[in-house]
DNA sequence: TTGATAAAACTAATATAATTAGTTAATATA
DNA sequence: TATATTAACTAATTATATTAGTTTTATCAA
């Protein structure tokens, strides 16, 4: 029922593998030629492991968000309020910083509408949510500020990516004065 | 001194029909065989008017910053303090609803530290600082609300057009309400 | 009017990727 | 031991970007 394969390769391999060529090369040198080379087999070898490139980029995008979100989750252990916040805050564009590449590929997903992508998002969404308890927001206004909060991560850390912050102004000041800012404001407004 | 060409392609003209492809079927279709066939001519031709398909993504990104940055400015018209944050935030969300593929190539510059990306850029930075001056933050205070509220219009625009957000919740009132909360914690705090 | 110049098209050829089809080798299990 | 299954392989196809070299056409100056 489940014989042993030649080289062996596990999709936590391979995904490690795509993984550091996004990190260190970006995703665009993620080809199925490039990755097959890295892993010593021949590029349709890689078929038998994922549905072509289109599958790869959406496993990779899972992969990301699951260790997107356990980087979060730590961060989150044993702090509550503005200092949880702020907790996930800094591992969120940290992790967009050490992993540039990984980072990109959570966001690759073909039109992220994908059941198994939107799954593994929707920790991430949780947790937030859960963060965001402790200031007991009514009901829309809980939700609203959950998308703040994603938009700031995802936006700071996305324009940061792309050099798009060029002033003389720590960025990581600008972080955490954009976040209080922000939950300040959801909760007094 | 200067010829009439056979055909008359304006660049302008080639990126409006790029820019169509791009918000109809996305920027992944953006291809130069594609361009060429909607324009009538073959791939190499395009060489002549941009340097491959790099330099034609640059030239898009320019071409849509500048687009976003008319309808910006526009916005600001006769408007100041929230009324005019409210104001160019809506219009940047507009925006990329609709022109998802020229949004999408304003973001694909090759690691947008290039020179003419960049200097397209600082307008609509310099649209914002002038907005925001409207509220006499200190000088540091106001470098940080700028990257805050970019940070914020480009990731609700971002994980909207991805589908991130699933909520039975209007969109635009989040963006609204994440505006004002933002806004007021940069005075307050 | 005519000839040089320059822009912008062309064809032909090459390199790289993704993908499909069909095949083969290795191994776990019945 | 025989079979089924997995995961590799080779070979071939298609699509794209790109380069090299050529041709066409229109402007402008002599």
């Amino acid at each position: 029922m489940s014989p042993r394969p030649k080289v062996g390769l596990e999709i936590t391999a391979i995904l490690d593998v795509a993984g550091k060529i996004a990190d260190v090369q970006g995703m665009q040198e993620v080809t199925l030629a490039n990755l097959a080379k890295q892993l010593g087999i021949r590029p349709p070898s890689l078929y038998n492991h994922f549905d072509g490139l289109a599958g790869l980029r959406k496993k990779m995008a899972i992969y990301g968000i699951n260790l997107l979100y356990e980087e979060l989750a730590h961060a989150a252990i044993g702090v509550a309020g503005d200092e949880a916040v702020l907790a996930i805050s800094k591992a969120y564009v940290n992790f967009a910083r050490r992993h540039p590449g990984i980072y990109e590929a959570t966001l690759m997903a073909p039109k992220m509408g994908d059941e198994e992508v939107q799954q593994a998002g929707a920790k991430v969404v949780e947790l937030t949510v859960t963060v965001l308890r402790y200031y007991d927001l009514n009901d829309d206004r809980a939700l609203h500020a959950v998308r703040g909060l994603r938009s700031i991560l995802h936006g700071f850390s996305s324009l940061e990516q792309r050099g798009g912050f060029k002033m003389e102004l720590d960025l990581n000041e600008s972080l955490v004065m954009i976040i209080k800012a922000f939950i300040h404001g959801m909760r007094d407004i």
